[in-house]
DNA sequence: GCAATTAAGCGTATGGCATACGCAGAAGGA
DNA sequence: TCCTTCTGCGTATGCCATACGCTTAATTGC
């Protein structure tokens, strides 16, 4: 007997092999009354609604008109039920951008659609990650950001490196967003509102020789001004494609 | 009568009066059992020993041998004793590194002692942000990271910008860090088993006529081979200090 | 010394959570 | 017709945060 590739090969997890629809049903049985892709996108909705925080396995089954452990049947746990969730929330990516001279545009381009689809689906951030992305549209924008670094120069694990880096820094950039605006919709109070407050509080807590820097950045009335929603984000990417271009210059010169 | 303080000036928050050491005790009533600061040191020493999960109000009573609803006559709700927590996790942040020129060195040392910080208590960044920072520690993390920017030539705004990138990618790596130490654990596997079968698993998986630079990856052996637990670190932090000197040199040359 | 005041510690109750287990019944194959 | 297999689901367990109000200790004003 010749090994064959379940021997030799890992085995798929069960949520992966969900994910790309490689669930065969034994033809016995009663007909299942729900579908998998139904569960996850009604999880979907009560997310993008009432926040991840309503995501229960009874609130999920009472929103399909299900008993909560029926949901069972098509997932084994909450996780697996989480990272389909994911998957779908991030959807189709943008085309491929133009590789070569053009990778810059191609990857802010990326990295803006990402910026987009967590605006969409805030609730993403907040799931764990269960490992390295296995699912198929997860894996679609790994592929289409990697397209844009095609031509660079880079290596193979320098250009995974940069997906990794950019991928980062959008998803912690939503991150941030979100806490914020739950934070303020906690304390009842609007975001204009707070950031001046805050220069204030700072000023007042703050002993001046013990801060001196902070203290001038006070003075500068920079946390008094407000700046327009994406203005942070644009200093951060720019910072970060700056660095990207310093690596890639080097290996194209080198 | 001529408009106080307290009337012009926003009220601090409870937690931050008390992270400050602000509160006054009334004289009358009993003496209290317990300290907030030792309250604060409990929850922390069981959110390193068992995770974040494990600090439940009920929990670290217990540990403190005090009955649940004690801790609320120190702390309002958990969300104020989670606040404290993060503060003491950070404690004093290293010295203020060299100015103008040696603001690189600087900014780098400040990195790599926010990371070691986050690898002593990895739960930190599982704390949701309850606004701009206004603690003790936290103000003079900020404080000393501005410090080595000072002479560089950039504006306020843009010092504050790089700071809220900096700490976020560190944050972020420390997050992803702590997240797949944990999926890893929970599922059995140490982590140099799993990248080697991730590499195979996304083979298995990714067409390569659809994924074709995704299969160059896999191909070039990257998510095979593993690198030391550093090396992503390095060259995300390289990356973005490459990109605050692309700014810094012209805002200079300018 | 005594009464009034104030805050500390805590017991109880409420409503929600994930999920292990096992049963009833449906669908198909023999 | 009977047997296998899978679906839907009811129940039970042991957690969680925290609102409310009682008892009691420590102090002040008389």
């Amino acid at each position: 007997m010749e090994p064959t590739d379940d021997e030799t090969r890992p085995a798929l997890p069960p949520v992966v092999a969900a994910a790309w629809g490689l669930r065969e049903r034994a033809p016995k049985g009663p007909r299942p009354g729900l579908t998998l892709a139904g569960i996850v996108a009604a999880a979907v909705a009560l997310a993008d609604a009432e926040g991840l925080a309503a995501v229960s396995m009874s609130r999920v089954a009472k929103e399909l008109g299900a008993a909560t452990m029926a949901l069972y049947r098509y997932v084994s746990a909450k996780d697996e039920l989480l990272t389909l969730m994911v998957d779908a929330a991030y959807g189709e990516p943008p085309g491929p951008g133009g590789t070569g001279p053009q990778w810059r545009t191609g990857l802010a381009g990326w990295a803006w659609a990402e910026r987009a689809a967590l605006q969409r689906h805030p609730w993403v951030v907040r799931v764990p990650i269960s490992g390295p992305p296995l699912t198929p549209y997860s894996l679609s924008w790994l592929e289409n950001g990697l397209r844009c670094l095609a031509g660079t120069g880079l290596g193979e694990s320098e250009k995974m490196s940069v997906m990794l880096l950019l991928t980062g820094y959008v998803r912690n950039d939503a991150l941030l967003t979100t806490q914020i605006q739950e934070a303020s919709a906690a304390s009842g109070r609007r975001i204009d509102e707070i950031m001046p407050e805050y220069g204030q509080l700072v000023a007042r807590v703050a002993d001046p020789a013990r801060f001196p820097a902070l203290r001038e950045v006070i003075d500068a009335g920079v946390l008094s001004q407000e700046d327009g929603p994406d203005d942070e984000f644009v200093f951060g990417l720019d910072r970060l494609l700056d660095g990207v271009e310093t690596l890639i210059r080097a290996r194209t010169t080198a």
